[in-house]
DNA sequence: TGCATTGATCGTTTTTTCCGATTAGAATCT
DNA sequence: AGATTCTAATCGGAAAAAACGATCAATGCA
């Protein structure tokens, strides 16, 4: 009669293993179920997908595109299975949320703690990478959801902002910028500024948002985590610029470094929370960013 | 076991329907059928989708939702179908075509006969509207492929160049730009130059191409076709700007109108074809707008 | 109150799906 | 070359699911 979601299971289970006794077995039914279905499907559709000559399984160009197309539709009746279970329980299912490394392991571990007490049922797989690095992900579906720090371009994304995140500049002892309660921007110039490596979004907010320019600064050596910076900076490398959020988890714990805020307070970086426009578990992830939001002010 | 596409097909019958023996009906199936197949669904998904009082269907508000998803779902499965049919025989099933009013009486009339002498079996379905309206009604899919002048800022579209069409000078006769065989575009400064009316982006390509701005003539009145503005030039109310095609297809029969051409050759305006990105059938598209350059060059 | 309408339910029939066993073709090993 | 192994197709029967027709129960309307 017409096309039914198991048959596009089977394709797809076909097309990963190439092979159908395998893919059969990975379907929990037998061979000739699996065989016969495909059969139909082909027969429905009027072309064959695979070409089967009797010891590989290969498919056809116009069987990948239509491999693309059952993935597509599978991954929809995932979206709608969700829709409903998530209604009955709000974030009680998978996640797959990607962060940058400078947010992750200091906004997150607090945070986990809290939703996994607040929803039970939440699965929720992390993943580290920069902020390209997330969209492209984002972009191809193996992620759901990322938290970043904006601006960043993200094309067909729904984006909320979730907190903001001041820098504040840190000094090794006995630096002449000890001195003052607080710093202007300007006072950074020629200072020996360390940066995270090029990628890490972290490092053009920064500089935006003091209004410098790389030039401005002598970059010592460019560091690949918040915490070797500030080694580097322990060693009288320079100076660095850090988040609050990274300050709050105690990043300087037992280095003896000094932090000093900025005069003005518009030396900070928006966090941020972004979706596929298309994902239908929108209601959840305003949801969720409600309860990040209300966790960062209390 | 899992979700059938049936049933999804069912469920958007009775919410069309609102009403489960119609909807049945317009199934081919019996009104048990059909019910026992709503309540499977819904058992599946453990929510209630319809909420029945004995004399009217109702959908629930995640009802709505999850209606949504199957009809994306349906609308997939159609996509996975025509893929199927279309490699067997390229552009041989339904497509529903736009095309902006500027374009669609000229460039349309001589292009589908050739189609359907090539593409015997493409059921073209047309629709003649303004650009805005030809990305809305792309966008939620009651289009599949529009035809229309650019630059015009098509979000999520693919989008090919198919001809250039240049514009000349209507005159009446006597008019002094007559004198010159060619007009530079500053000599339209002062004129009493006849427009279509807001909405119509050949008056927007027109101008720009002509570097005037609305100010730089006296817009006499606004006419809603080209056929309009020629008949207002014949009554001498003014000048207007037409495009090749419209030139082409004899819009001027009968009139007794002068042409000019521009002396430069950077007055004109690109016809370009749009589909979504994530249409499937992105191989045809371009195998149609291939023929349709062709024929234009011939 | 009686009637018409409508979705739910039930028992039966029809259709589909699934399985296990077997077959047939092809590669690999001996 | 012959035996063996591997693999997908095929077939008949059993089990499951789907669909039907008839009936029921609740509701609104006259």
């Amino acid at each position: 009669m017409s096309i039914t979601v198991k048959q596009l299971k089977y394709l797809c289970a076909v097309a990963d293993y190439q092979h159908f006794t395998k893919a059969a077995e990975a379907s929990f039914v037998t061979q000739s179920t699996l065989s016969a279905a495909i059969n139909e499907l082909e027969a429905q559709l009027g072309v064959k997908v695979f070409e089967r000559n009797k010891r590989s399984v290969l498919i056809t160009p116009l069987g990948e595109k239509i491999l693309v197309q059952a993935r597509i539709i599978l991954g929809d009746v995932e979206d709608l299975l969700s829709l409903a279970k998530d209604f009955k329980a709000p974030l009680s299912s998978e996640l797959r949320l990607g962060v940058i490394p400078t947010v992750g392991p200091f906004f997150l571990p607090p945070l986990l703690s809290d939703l996994r007490s607040q929803f039970i049922n939440l699965k929720l797989y992390l993943k580290e990478e920069m902020s390209a690095r997330l969209l492209t992900q984002l972009q191809d579906g193996s992620l759901d959801l990322i938290i970043l720090a904006l601006p960043f371009e993200l094309p067909n994304m729904e984006v909320v902002t979730l907190m903001t995140d001041e820098f504040c500049v840190c000094l090794p002892p006995g630096h002449r910028l000890n001195d003052s309660e607080s710093i202007r921007h300007d006072e950074l110039v020629g200072e020996s500024l360390l940066l995270l490596e090029e990628g890490h979004c972290l490092r053009d907010h920064a500089l935006d948002a003091c209004n410098l320019e790389i030039s401005d600064s002598h970059v010592v050596y460019e560091g690949n985590s918040l915490h070797t910076l500030v080694q580097m900076v322990a060693n009288n490398l320079g100076i660095t610029l850090l988040p609050a959020m990274a300050v709050d988890a105690d990043i300087l714990a037992d280095t003896g470094l000094q932090l000093r805020p900025f005069a003005s307070n518009t030396v900070n970086r928006k966090i941020g929370m972004a979706w596929r426009k298309t994902d239908p578990r929108r209601d959840e992830f305003i949801l969720l960013a409600e309860f990040i939001r209300k966790r960062c002010t209390a």
